[in-house]
DNA sequence: GTCCCTGCAAACGGTTTGCACCCGG
DNA sequence: CCGGGTGCAAACCGTTTGCAGGGAC
């Protein structure tokens, strides 16, 4: 429930927060800030690309919602909070997130703080 | 051999080029085009930052270097060929290259066409 | 009532592009 | 000589910032 997340994490709830979230939640396609501004727009009040970057990062940093930079382009948010890896797709550039798989155990040993995989091929629609 | 690899590689021969790629096998430290630009200025002739550009495309597509895209920064560049991970430094943003390791078994059998391990943590130097 | 959020517009940093000139093959 | 590479400057695109006004708590 997204006002009792906001509440539990301290972000205050505006309705600009509240339609980025919950568009994050409904569609979980890896939406980048281009894309949740136009659909916030779309489907409520008026918001502004400043406000859909202050939002972003106050939800990252409250925990809600993970940040995804890939390739150099435009960032994705992901409200996936299960550990996971991501696959793009070389045609289309969709990314789906891929099912978590650890480090080998002679890497683990190496204690690295953060591990992430990024796996690449054509996805099904583009086959 | 440099000259030998843009024979083969059909890559025209100019200085800058010549330049770039001396610098990226010398320190192999994936500068980015900044560092490039900086260290080639310093050393040697003049060249601008849109030749610059225009060599590392060059070199990539001719597969002599490699482009490493992390974090939305600026792009870096690596003349290390063999297989291999990256880790980078929370501290220092330093890059370094990891030793290779393969997808878990489970997931080698998804057929993906690439595969690329992002590591972090605090570097030797930051610890 | 106090902060913090919001919208706007300008600034920013990395990269790309258009163009006239130049040089490698 | 020809095609492609070079330098310069402007354009581009995603993101950040400064600021005045407004809404959450």
């Amino acid at each position: 429930m997204i006002e009792e997340a906001f509440r539990r994490t301290g972000v205050r709830r505006t309705p600009q927060r509240f339609f980025v979230m919950e568009h994050l939640l409904l569609r979980r396609d890896h939406a980048t800030v281009e894309e949740l501004c136009a659909a916030v727009n779309r489907d409520n009040a008026m918001t502004s690309r400043a406000t859909v970057y202050n939002t972003l990062h106050a939800l990252v940093e409250a925990g809600l919602v993970i940040e995804i930079m890939l390739d150099g382009k435009a960032a994705r948010y992901d409200a996936n909070l299960e550990k996971h890896h991501h696959f793009i797709c070389d045609n289309c550039g969709s990314v789906e997130d891929v099912e978590w798989f650890d480090l080998p155990p002679e890497m683990e040993k190496k204690q690295f703080r953060a591990f992430e995989a990024i796996l690449r091929g054509k996805c099904i629609r583009c086959q």
